[in-house]
DNA sequence: TCCAACGATCGCTTTTGTCGATCAAACTTA
DNA sequence: TAAGTTTGATCGACAAAAGCGATCGTTGGA
């Protein structure tokens, strides 16, 4: 296999048909006239055919020479392109970011998250990936996504992790119940009241049983409760109670029903929402940024 | 200004795109690990950016990392087809020309010279000029045309010419003209004769004078008689005789009138085809190749 | 006929590229 | 827990190249 040609030539060469004069080339390349002359040559022999025709008044492309100009613009230019990707890439909130969340997550908080970052960071595009924790730390490590913003713990290896903030349990059950409406609630009443959650996957099962001390067979689990909306109409039907995140209720997932929300009393009664990337990204830095700016988004 | 990525190390970052592992991508780049670690190292030192990310059991793309891979793919594709494009154009009759070709000899020998170039070397590219002689050879040595298919000779620096073919002068005259259908004719006949002739600047004009013996004072010359059909016309008319090439005869010029042709005898009257290109072109085997080619296209 | 302009070439120095060997970190295995 | 593997980074030495100034050869012009 032959040589191939370097940017460097086609520079050279564009130079010359720029300015029709090698040593003119050559000094806007910033290089003596015998480095430029070498330049071409090379060029010309790596192509195995002449690209320009010397003669001591002027200098003329061939054809092929001209043809090759015009490409090796677009080249260099494509180059040029490729540096200023990554000079505007290098300054946090100006590239591309992929970022994965959870369902019991992703409505309640990537409204106002998405529109902030596009206000404040017009340059910055987010991808999103909504879909099991486990599914997301897997793509993670596959390097299919930069970040997730998920429920924490989440046990996966090679992760650094972030706590964003503490997202409470509250307990929706319809206006009848008899837990519905008193006041505040101990996590010791649930017991045998019919809990409905997610079907399993869902880390907010897992979660919400953790944070009431309860175990898989308190619950009834419903059939194919895929969305915490399906849930709560189940639950305005009567159906049974649940556990909602505040996140959900302060973004008005109860709009429209007569469902009652009660408070736990007592022990702290939440899952805590963070971020999660690879130890070993590059990214950390602009990372943790995202993360403060999650946090503004939830807080204020 | 800071360095410039290299077309090396855009190779070396793609291959470890494909592989996803240092010492493969190494052997495949036929390079050592080291020296491909330290490319990929300098590029992203170049670049001001991490664009892979290091792990020991799989190394992954940084999101940027995988955009410059995608430009870079394109980059070296685009350098790989600049380099099929000089390799297909080196051997002759496969890349782009340009010719030139003056008035009095384009419509008659260009339709069957195109054709054949078509049927017999497909990959050739021959762009057409058509303009007086002067015009051409300015263009010529403005590096606008490549060759010029003229009559010689014509007054040129810096060029070489290939002689072709000799084009004979005969005489057109009406039928029911004194010189008309008798045989053949002397040149010395014409004197005084209202000679219909090309206005100035058309070559074909001082060839055929200079073929007959006579001065611009032995020619009436017609009013804006721009090409050689408008003379025909005129002479069909009776306003005056003229001289006409006979590749002008040959391709049937004066189908449809009554225009009669008569030889002459004695001295050679005729004008000579040829080629003409810049002395330094780099593709005179190419151009004489060409010369042969029409020489083909005109005796055959 | 000499001169000026221009690109090619030469000899030399500096820079860059490359390699084998080795290192350091991170998993794996015993 | 400790040795062994795997992997990318690093080091030292050498070779290749890139680059420069000086000079040459050619070509037009004065």
């Amino acid at each position: 296999m032959s040589r191939q040609p370097t940017l460097k030539q086609l520079r050279y060469l564009c130079a010359v048909a720029e300015h029709g004069h090698f040593g003119h080339a050559a000094r806007a390349c910033h290089v003596s006239q015998s480095t430029l002359s070498a330049g071409i040559l090379e060029l010309e022999s790596t192509l195995g055919t002449p690209l320009v025709e010397r003669s001591h008044r002027q200098v003329l492309l061939t054809t092929l020479g001209a043809d090759v100009v015009r490409r090796g613009r677009d080249i260099l230019r494509d180059v040029e392109d490729l540096v200023t990707l990554c000079d505007a890439a290098s300054e946090p909130f100006a590239g591309k970011m992929r970022l994965g969340v959870i369902p019991t997550v992703a409505p309640f908080i990537l409204p106002r998250l998405l529109n902030r970052l596009r206000e404040q960071h017009p340059g910055f595009q987010l991808f999103i990936r909504e879909d099991l924790s486990q599914h997301l730390v897997d793509a993670l490590h596959h390097g299919e996504l930069d970040v997730l913003l998920l429920a924490l713990p989440f046990p996966a290896d090679s992760v650094e992790t972030m706590n964003l903030f503490s997202d409470e349990f509250l307990l929706a059950s319809p206006p009848g119940h008899g837990l519905a409406g008193n006041g505040k609630v101990r996590t010791e009443q649930l017991k045998g009241e019919g809990l409905l959650l997610l079907e399993d996957g869902h880390c907010l099962r897992e979660h919400a049983l953790e944070a009431c001390k309860l175990r898989g067979s308190d619950v009834s689990v419903p059939y194919q409760a895929t969305s915490l909306n399906t849930i709560v109409q189940m639950v305005a039907n009567g159906i049974g109670i649940t556990l909602l995140p505040r996140m959900a209720v302060d973004a008005q997932i109860l709009s429209g029903t007569n469902v009652c929300v009660s408070e736990f009393t007592g022990r702290n009664v939440s899952r805590t929402i963070g971020l999660m990337w690879r130890r070993k990204t590059p990214r950390r830095a602009e990372l943790r940024l995202l993360g403060e700016f999650v946090q503004g988004c939830h807080t204020e």
